[in-house]
Order: structure tokens, then C-alpha cells, then sequence
DNA sequence: TCTGGGGTCCTCAGACGA
DNA sequence: TCTGTCGTCTGAGGACCC
């Protein structure tokens, strides 16, 4: 159990610096000090990370790879690689374990962890703070900024007051450890911009506005009522209490999934619905590969379309059986595409599951009793644990749905693969993943 | 300029049963 | 039997996060 918030600064926010740049700048040294920029590469890709010299041009995450180039046309552009960031990842989420149990990772590149027990074995959170570093630093040839505050927002927002920052004349380092110590939670909170509160996108940004709120300290300002009926009860009541240095949430080291999803843009929008039911046997072989990789079932089913002009909508439907059976995905997804007009071109498609119960991986599915043979008189269940069998041991692409079997092979999809947007300009059904042709 | 992927949480509306 | 209300579930969409 982690401490209460109290009067002690016991939690730490661990963030990397630029960690998919630096992570490749590790491989490809010559680069270190040059503009890099990690994403998709495709007109429709998007900024993963980009190192300190090309954040000095303005180009930062998320934003479209075109625009960057633009920014920056000299910088170097590496595609990523989710697989091996994952690897690294788990080695520094092992750095961290080894000071606390109670590490609760965010993404792949920042955690919060709760150092309360910890002390007695390695000090003050702030000497926690800089043994992390250096051995992270020792081990990985990587560096992070790490914030310490008494509860786990104000730990995020230290950390960010850690990091370094970047400047037309290079990257300018940041003190690496910054701490909030327990009274002057307000000293430091109130002055930030109402934006730093997490939760506070756009939406929420322009509404406040309105109110005339721009930093923490006007918003700690408002009344409740005032508050909660802008913004709604739950965001209302949450800001409030921010605003105040007021988050009560543990840190939490075991969050069990919500649900699981994979979704796809496309290099071009796709209208045929012939295409579009192969890239949901696709998604939903993938879905269903990780529901059982981890022992999961979900009863509701979601269909996400976005069309060409990105508008974006979401069709769903709970069944009365929990799914983890990429097929049964399959065919619920086309179920519910069937009633979606498809004409305007579709951009990206995606399969999510949700609803997990307790025990849903062991409950017997309705479709199993009524249809527990396909086509052809096979059992399917059996057939997708010799998939994930086969799978596991020569890799994802080994085995495919029939459907999706083309010339030069098969693609699936894997975790990560696309993060940041298609490979290229052209959709080359084919190009990205071939296996042997031993499709099923 | 034209906007990824994988998530979580919230709000709102409609259906439905008590 | 009909009507209104309330709680719950479901579906859809939006906002936000990294």
C-alpha cells in the first residue's frame, strides 16, 4: 500500500529526456547533435519525438510529418522502432522496481513511483531521485528528469520543471531533480498556466478562458458551483480540487486493462467493401491474438471509421458472450460496418473490445455452442490456439487468415508496427510484413 | 498544414424494467 | 390499465493523455 498524501514527499515522476531519439542516437551516434525527428514517414505520418535541435525549428509530437519537414528539412527522420523502445523500456522500468515495488509506468517512457518504504533502504526521495539517474545514465547511456512532490500531479509537473529545454543555440540542461516540498504546493502550483493541469486540453482551455481563468491560481480562485457547472460534475470537481494541490489517487502498480484495440490509417481511404472486410479480419485477428495473449475477453465490441474528411464515428455492440475469438471480432465488426455508409472513402478503421469480466477468458461462448464448427467442420477455438502456438514460435507473420493471403505473402498486424502513421504515400498490400505462404 | 495509435474517462440520450 | 419517475444499461461521441 502506498502512504496516504501527507506530509511527505514520497512520490516520484520518472521521465525520459527524448526517449525514442535518444534510444536511437545510441545506435546511430554520428547524429548526436543534429536535428532527429522519430515518426511515421508517410504523408499521413506524425512526430513521435524529436531530439532538443529540432524542437529549437518548432517541431514537437504529434504533429504531422509533412509540417515537420517543412519546419526542419534538414533534420534526420528515423522511422521508429516500438519493438526495441519496448525492450529499453523494460530495462529502466527494472531500475525502478528495484527501488520501489510500487511503480505504476504510464507509457514507455515515464512512471510514478511511490518511495515511502523505500527510505529506509535508500535514503530521501531526492537521493532516490539522483541514484535513479546515474544508474540509468551508467547502464542505458540514457537520461531522465525526475520530479518528487507529495501527490503524483504536482510529481508530473516537477518533472517537466526538470527537463531540459531547447534553444536556437542547443539544447539547455535543466536540473534533472526538481522537488515539491510539502507546504509550498501553492507557491509552486498557482503561478503555472491553467493548461500544465492535466485535463485541461482545448476544449476545456477555451471554455475556462471564457471564465476568464488563465493560470492555476484564477482557477483555485472560482467557486465550486461555478466550476462544475461549466465544465460538468466529474471534470468540475477535479479541477477544483487540482487547483487546490488536491489528488488523493495512489500510485498503482497493477492496473488491469480497460480494452484492448488496434486501428489503421491508410495511406489512400479505402470504399471498396471488399477491402475494408479484409482489414477487419486483420484487425480483429490482431485484437484477438492479444485478448488471449493476455487471458482476456471482452463482451462489447466497437467499430471506429474515420472518413476522408476526418470526421469520425464509432458503432458498437455488447454481446450476450464475452470475445476473445479474432474471427467472432471479425464478424461482429463486419456486422456493424454493414450499417455504416462507406461511399465518403474510409481513412482508418479500427477493432477495439471492452468490457472485460472477472472470469471472461473461461466462460463458454454462445457462438462456440451454436457454432462450434466453421465452414468446413472445424473447430475454430482449436484452431486459433494452434494459431497463437505457431505464432509464438516462428513469429506474427507466420500464420494469417486465407482472406488475407495475397501475392508476396501476407501483412498483420502487430502492437506498435504503425504507431505513428502509414509507411508510405501508396498502399502496397504485401510490402510491410511478408511471411512464409502458409496462410490459413 | 491536415491532422497516428492506444488508451481512459466523461457526458448525454434513448430504451427498458420496476 | 395507464402514466410518470427513477435507475440502469447501452450506444455514441468527445476530450484528453502519452
Amino acid at each position: 500500500m502506498s502512504e496516504p498524501p501527507g506530509p511527505a514527499a514520497t512520490i516520484l515522476h520518472v521521465d525520459m529526456d527524448a526517449f525514442f531519439v535518444s534510444v536511437e542516437l545510441l545506435r546511430r551516434p554520428e547524429l548526436r547533435g543534429r536535428p532527429v525527428v522519430v515518426g511515421g514517414a508517410g504523408a499521413r505520418g506524425v512526430v513521435a519525438a524529436a531530439s532538443y535541435e529540432a524542437r529549437a525549428f518548432g517541431v514537437h509530437s504529434a504533429m504531422p510529418s509533412a509540417r515537420a519537414r517543412r519546419l526542419c528539412p534538414h533534420a534526420t527522420f528515423l522511422p521508429g522502432d516500438h519493438a526495441h523502445y519496448a525492450e529499453v523500456s523494460a530495462r529502466v522500468m527494472g531500475v525502478f522496481r528495484s527501488y520501489t515495488p510500487l511503480v505504476e509506468p504510464i507509457s514507455l517512457d515515464e512512471a510514478f513511483l511511490d518511495v515511502g518504504g523505500a527510505r529506509r533502504l535508500f535514503g530521501p526521495p531526492p537521493a532516490i531521485a539522483a541514484a535513479i539517474r546515474d544508474e540509468i545514465r551508467a547502464g542505458e547511456g540514457l537520461t531522465c528528469s525526475v520530479g518528487i512532490a507529495p501527490v503524483k500531479f504536482l510529481a508530473k509537473l516537477a518533472s517537466e520543471a526538470a527537463k531540459p529545454t531547447a534553444s536556437p543555440t542547443g539544447p539547455v540542461a535543466g536540473p534533472g531533480v526538481v522537488e515539491v516540498a510539502p507546504g509550498g504546493e501553492l507557491d509552486f502550483l498557482h503561478p503555472l498556466p491553467v493548461q500544465a493541469l492535466w485535463g485541461v486540453g482545448p476544449a476545456t482551455l477555451a471554455r475556462l478562458e471564457r471564465l476568464g481563468v488563465r493560470t492555476v491560481g484564477d482557477l483555485a480562485a472560482l467557486p465550486f458551483d461555478t466550476l462544475t457547472g461549466a465544465l460538468g460534475s466529474a471534470s468540475g470537481a477535479h479541477l477544483h480540487a487540482l487547483a487546490r494541490a488536491v489528488d488523493p489517487r495512489p500510485v498503482e502498480p497493477d492496473r488491469a486493462p480497460r480494452s484492448i484495440s488496434h486501428e489503421e490509417t491508410y495511406p489512400r481511404d479505402l470504399r471498396a467493401r471488399d477491402d475494408l472486410g479484409a482489414e477487419l479480419v486483420r484487425l480483429g485477428d490482431a485484437v484477438g491474438a492479444r485478448l488471449r495473449e493476455a487471458g482476456l475477453a471482452g463482451r462489447t465490441v466497437t467499430l471506429k471509421l474515420r472518413f476522408g474528411d476526418f470526421t469520425t464515428i464509432t458503432r458498437s455492440s455488447t454481446e450476450a458472450t464475452p470475445v476473445d475469438s479474432g474471427r467472432r471480432l471479425a464478424r461482429i465488426a463486419q456486422r456493424l460496418l454493414d450499417g455504416v455508409d462507406v461511399a465518403p472513402g474510409v481513412r482508418l478503421l479500427g477493432v477495439a473490445v471492452s468490457q472485460f469480466g472477472a472470469d471472461a477468458g473461461e466462460q463458454l461462448s454462445l457462438d462456440a455452442l451454436l457454432d462450434p464448427r466453421d465452414d468446413d467442420g472445424h473447430r475454430w477455438d482449436d484452431a486459433e490456439d494452434a494459431i497463437d502456438a505457431v505464432r509464438a514460435r516462428f513469429g506474427p507473420a507466420s500464420l494469417a487468415p486465407a482472406r488475407l493471403a495475397g501475392t508476396g505473402g501476407v501483412r498483420v498486424v502487430r502492437r506498435g508496427q504503425q504507431q505513428w502513421g502509414p509507411a508510405g504515400p501508396e498502399p502496397r498490400r504485401g510490402a510491410s510484413e511478408t511471411g512464409p505462404s502458409d496462410a490459413l
